[in-house]
DNA sequence: TTATATATTTAAGAAAATTATATATATAAT
DNA sequence: ATTATATATATAATTTTCTTAAATATATAA
């Protein structure tokens, strides 16, 4: 479980790309699957979770039902027309974002271009 | 200038990333070089940037050594030994890191594997 | 003389995440 | 029986990090 700072800021998209592609998941879910996604190297802690997936519900973003599965709660989170909307545009933002960390991260040494300023 | 919000946790990583191309930069010169390199898409503001430059010299990571340029102060920082040595590190993870966000980011919506947990 | 570019510093406040704790059930292992 | 582990949500206290803003100062172009 590496680098755990990079995860900042990016929990938000995660979380709306993960719910575009399921009707609908609950947080212990999200945390799993992004678990598994990404072979044990991010944990999506549920204190950053959480408060998270209730201000995306206050926002209009994320809509929920509650079920009792083997009578214990579970809280499902489904996107609103709304947050269908934002999520494509933020998913389409951190994919644009990390093609520049990219191209920053495999920018030589010696670079061809000028150095003057 | 998109998705601010991505750029959280990765700065000193870009930054530590930026003066192992260079012996030394000052501030003014790093937060220019990364709006250059990202097409003006990330601005890596001053009090973002200046506060993190002062905490990697803390920690040992960079040294500074100060010049009059053109009659106006400039603060130049260099990568010690051990800040050589995190480069790469925080470098190679941030790079791990991507390339786990760039794999959550184009899984389709039907996945072959089994949604079962 | 006004605006823009260069250059650093720092304070106040907001936002975000970490860590820890509390609660509760189901199930597998000892 | 009981202990540990997995499932599941919630939230408070604290810390970290970042944004926004303001202060200071020089050089240069309009």
């Amino acid at each position: 479980m590496a680098s755990k700072e990079f995860i900042r800021g990016t929990i938000k998209t995660l979380v709306l790309k993960l719910l575009s592609d399921k009707k609908k998941m609950y947080g212990y879910e999200i945390s799993a699957r992004v678990k598994k996604l990404s072979d044990n190297e991010i944990q999506l802690t549920y204190g950053a979770l959480y408060p998270i997936l209730y201000k995306l519900e206050a926002e209009g973003l994320l809509s929920t039902e509650s079920e009792l599965v083997d009578n214990r709660a579970r809280k499902y989170y489904s996107l609103t027309e709304k947050g269908n909307e934002v999520a494509k545009v933020k998913v389409s933002e951190l994919e644009n974002f990390i093609g520049i960390i990219k191209n920053i991260l495999i920018t030589p040494k010696t670079s061809l271009e000028s150095w003057a300023h």
